[in-house]
RNA sequence: GCGAAAGUGGCGGAACUGGUAGACGCGCUGGACUUAGAAUCCAGUGGGGAAACCCGUGAGAGUUCGAGUCUCUCCUUUCGCACCA
């Protein structure tokens, strides 16, 4: 062994080993427990970054602990590998997406291989791979005869010159955030996944996920949005009628039925069918709706925006009164959600009651308070009166409670036609187009004859093109004849090929699927599948709680009711690790612009005052004060990222590992430290150290426990409570931080344990093997080559868990504190199992206690818990001499 | 606005079931080694006090023999959702 600690020799040294046992490479093994931990792959960016580092060591922590745990450990990597950002690198430099992502894996899967994760390289995937993006097209198939997609047109924003379609957050106040030139509203044709279908059952089986996060279930549950009410339709006026030159209805959702006695208007979305019909005959309207149309398309801003509306001067009818209604367009009405109307109650809703107020419309109030108290918002301004309460001025529903109002209405409602119960989701549908080059095709063909037809499953893959170069200017596929140009499957003639491509969170909802079976090409999965499914722990950012976790599971429960798989739910334990945190540091420049110095290169001084400055010294040597701005996520944009390439090569892989691992929890966020690296350094030196000095005075005798001192058992139960401490706090607690301190901790105390015998040393031995195998998931390579010091043949990492020694953990005594009224005042040592009676006379006979205690004849009670050793006497009033001394 | 999580030394954090607050690490102070620095090692390190002791987990109340932990009110921070009818 050499006597310093080399970590780039030692890493790769342990790497070679690992790659030549083909140690990570797993098959499907009937007898043994399996364990599938996966981390959510990353997309080809370029580099690593730390948060990369951070998902992949908790990982590969669990993966190779559950190893030692006797499991048959799946650990795959893949990359997702479709998506704008090498569509946007391509236009920068005019490479060829395909070639600009497959570099950058090949880079990341080296960096990776050097932070040593135990992964089974032989699955690895990308999905811009046509044998893996061939079965999203097979599977968009099976949707389509399961009517599961459907093609509908929609309203979306179209930028006129780059040619294409943009997202909401890509609008800056009504220009393209790329091109600046004005926004269009286009009505394009769009496949859309039914994943409102399963609504209900993504929301019920929430609660039988309890291996994740509360925060995400929750998210979830808010993001699909049940809500139960009812539908009900308000007839058509005789105006409305003329106007929209039909019978009809105007139809709500409501979820408060029990108040429709208290409905003073109605109040419609800009893009109603109704308000369009009154704008045509009215200037100043068809002006208001185009300035609704035109706002702000951020929700934030839309929540507290003022509450605008205008008249379209026609009615409809209350379904039981028959009272005409005034239909106002208000910018409070969404057209996305329930009906795109609703029926104004100002008495009970606040948002009416706003609206009310602005327009000088009546309030009526229609429910009152449980407890009898009858509040009238109009006399006693207050605001509107939204709780459940007793109905009155309801006609034959007044008198009722909210649920008993709700059903008896619902039911007359329903009797005549006018409405029903009905339950409504915030949860649309999934729209999977997307008018860009860098993805899946859609598998479809447009005939002028046929119509629609998709592509048969002999054609497919649909190939993507890998040579085309985007310029920005819309989609380079609908500019490629090669592309498509086609002959309709089903006719023969000359035909178009769908030109656009699937969002990639269509990739990212079934890989896990595919890690298990790579190398089917005859199936979109195969009976391995069944093994190894669902996903035991997933690993990955808080920022895929909704979308990606919402679609995978949607994908799943899917193919299985397509017959492909057994199970309900893809992911039984997920893990949301916290954001990695950096100082950030900037100045302002000349030009007002803020300009960001990255921590490496700032350094902090005090000033005479004591006050902290900051300083860096630019390019041409001059020093400059910088201000501090607190911390943040590492970013590009504020420059506070830490190349994990740079502190590979300077600290190796498993300081990289271990601080990770030990600055907190991994649900929280970390907190960078260049000091904290370099304790974690200093860590593993000082136990490369500790085995070095060890093992050079050659390797000590059997440990015979019969024959050990009271210093010899007690370090030996020092290592052993180490030993299961870390074995709970990494396999049930995933607190890995505390893990580590209890090995630091042990590494301390037989630091002090200095006993040159034989059985001394052989108690130190054991020692040090425990604290090697239980760093083991986290430092791997420090613990394979300390394994083989310390006289091992076989390899670290094919060694199961240490097993704890029960008998070492006994002690002949124990230690109890003793409090006075619950401040502590002594310690008293009795034996193991001492009976109650027996701790108490001795926390009585203690001199300091009795000090607090003052006589015998003070003490109310003595409470003893054994399990905490614990002793509290409690005396009666504070004894003399303790207050006033 | 609604929902959730969290406030503990100079800093990151620990205290899991209500039972010794501050484990472990960083930083800092002193010492050893060294020509010197770096590295390493040893000792100390919540505040007050000479000591006995007292005070301390965002603030205030409460429950309890005993509260960082439970309950209530308030404050602050972070995150998520955001006119969802």
């Amino acid at each position: 062994m050499e006597e310093q600690y080399d970590p780039a020799a030692v890493e790769k040294a342990a790497q070679a080993y690992w790659e030549r046992h083909r140690t990570f490479e797993v098959k499907e093994a009937s007898g043994r427990q399996k364990y599938y931990c996966l981390s959510m792959l990353p997309y080809p960016s370029g580099r690593l970054h730390m948060g990369h580092v951070r998902n992949y060591t908790i990982g590969d922590v669990l993966a190779r602990f559950m190893r030692m745990q006797g499991r048959n450990v799946l650990q795959p990597m893949g990359w997702d590998a479709f998506g704008l950002p090498a569509e946007n690198a391509a236009m920068s430099n005019g490479v060829p997406p395909a070639r600009w992502t497959r570099q950058n894996i090949a880079y990341m899967r080296a960096q990776m291989k050097s932070l040593g994760f135990g992964i089974d390289w032989s699955r690895e995937l990308a999905t811009c791979d046509p044998s893996y993006y061939r079965w999203n097209q097979w599977m968009f198939l099976r949707m389509l005869e399961k009517g599961i997609a459907y093609r509908r047109t929609g309203v979306v924003n179209w930028d006129p010159v780059d040619q294409t379609v943009l997202a909401n957050e890509q609008v800056i106040e009504g220009r393209g955030w790329r091109t600046g030139a004005p926004v269009e509203k286009r009505e394009i044709p769009t496949y859309y996944l039914n994943i409102t279908r399963y609504a209900d059952e993504l929301l019920g089986e929430l609660e039988r996920l309890p291996g994740w996060p509360e925060r995400v279930r929750l998210m979830q549950e808010n993001w699909i949005g049940r809500s139960e009410g009812c539908e009900i339709s308000f007839p058509y006026a005789a105006d409305t009628r003329a106007a929209m030159s039909a019978e009809g209805a105007l139809k709500v959702f409501t979820t408060r039925a029990d108040t429709l006695f208290g409905v003073t208007f109605m109040a419609i979305a800009a893009e109603h069918p109704v308000a369009l019909a009154a704008a045509a005959s009215n200037l100043p309207l068809a002006a208001f709706i185009e300035e609704c149309r035109r706002g702000s398309v951020m929700e934030a801003d839309v929540a507290t925006q003022e509450k605008k509306g205008m008249r379209t001067g026609l009615h409809v009818l209350h379904p039981f009164t028959g009272k005409p209604l005034e239909v106002w367009v208000a910018n409070y009405v969404l057209m996305g959600y329930g009906e795109g109307a609703v029926m104004g109650v100002p008495g009970h809703d606040e948002r009416d009651y706003e609206f009310a107020l602005k327009n000088g419309l009546p309030i009526v109030m229609v429910v009152r308070s449980k407890s009898g108290a009858y509040e009238d918002v109009r006399e006693r301004w207050l605001p509107a009166y939204s709780e459940y309460g007793i109905t009155v001025n309801s006609g034959e529903f007044s008198g009722l409670e909210f649920q008993a109002a709700v059903d008896a209405i619902a039911a007359s409602l329903d009797k005549r036609g006018l409405g029903r119960k009905r339950v409504q989701y915030r949860l649309r549908d999934w729209g999977i187009s997307r008018q860009r080059y860098w993805g899946c095709p859609i598998p479809l063909i447009h005939c002028e004859s046929c119509g629609e037809v998709p592509v048969p499953d002999e054609q497919l893959p649909v190939l993507l093109p890998e040579d085309l170069v985007p310029d920005g200017s819309g989609n380079p596929l609908a500019r490629s004849p090669a592309f498509y140009q086609c002959n309709c499957p089903s006719c023969g003639r000359p035909a178009r090929r769908e030109t656009d491509t699937m969002d990639t969170f269509v990739d990212s909802s079934w890989y896990y699927m595919r890690y298990t079976c790579p190398d089917q090409d005859g199936a979109m999965i195969d009976e391995r599948a069944a093994y190894w499914l669902p996903v035991d722990q997933y690993i990955g950012g808080i920022e895929h709680a909704i979308l990606h976790l919402l679609y995978s599971r949607f994908w799943t429960k899917v193919m299985r009711d397509l017959g492909l798989l057994a199970i309900d739910e893809p992911f039984s334990n997920l893990l949301t690790q916290g954001m990695v945190l950096n100082h950030i540091y900037s100045c302002t420049q000349t030009d007002g612009r803020r300009r960001y110095f990255n921590p490496a290169e700032v350094r902090s001084r005090r000033e005479a005052d004591g006050a902290e400055i900051f300083e860096t010294t630019l390019a041409d040597g001059q020093t400059i004060r910088v201000d501090y701005q607190g911390l943040g996520k590492m970013s590009k944009s504020e420059n506070n990222g830490v190349d994990p390439e740079g502190l590979v090569k300077r600290f190796g892989a498993d300081t990289a590992r271990l601080f990770t691992m030990f600055a907190s929890p991994p649900e929280q966020t970390l907190e960078w430290s260049d000091e904290g690296v370099q304790g974690a350094s200093r860590f593993i030196r000082r136990l490369w150290h500790a085995v070095y000095e060890h093992v050079n005075r050659g390797l000590p005798p059997r440990l015979d426990t019969r024959t050990l001192t009271d210093p010899q058992r007690g370090a030996r139960r020092a290592a052993h409570q180490a030993l299961a401490k870390a074995a709970d706090d990494i396999g049930r607690r995933r607190n890995f931080n505390t893990a580590i301190a209890a090995s630091m901790e042990l590494l301390n105390t037989i630091g002090r344990f200095d006993d040159p015998t034989e059985q001394g040393r052989a108690v130190r031995h054991e020692a040090l093997e425990i604290i090697t195998l239980m760093l083991a998931p986290i430092i791997p390579h420090a613990a394979h080559a300390l394994w083989s010091a310390l006289g091992h043949e076989r390899a670290a990492v094919d060694e199961p868990w240490p097993k704890v020694d029960e008998s070492a953990l006994t002690q002949e005594s124990v230690e109890f504190v003793v409090q006075v009224n619950g401040k502590l005042r002594g310690h008293v040592r009795v034996p193991a199992g001492a009976d109650e009676a027996v701790i108490r006379e001795a926390a009585l006979a203690d001199e300091h206690v009795m000090k607090f205690v003052g006589s015998r004849a003070a003490v109310k009670r003595v409470i003893v818990v054994p399990g905490r050793q614990i002793a509290n006497v409690v005396v009666s009033a504070p004894a003399s001499g303790t207050r006033d001394g």
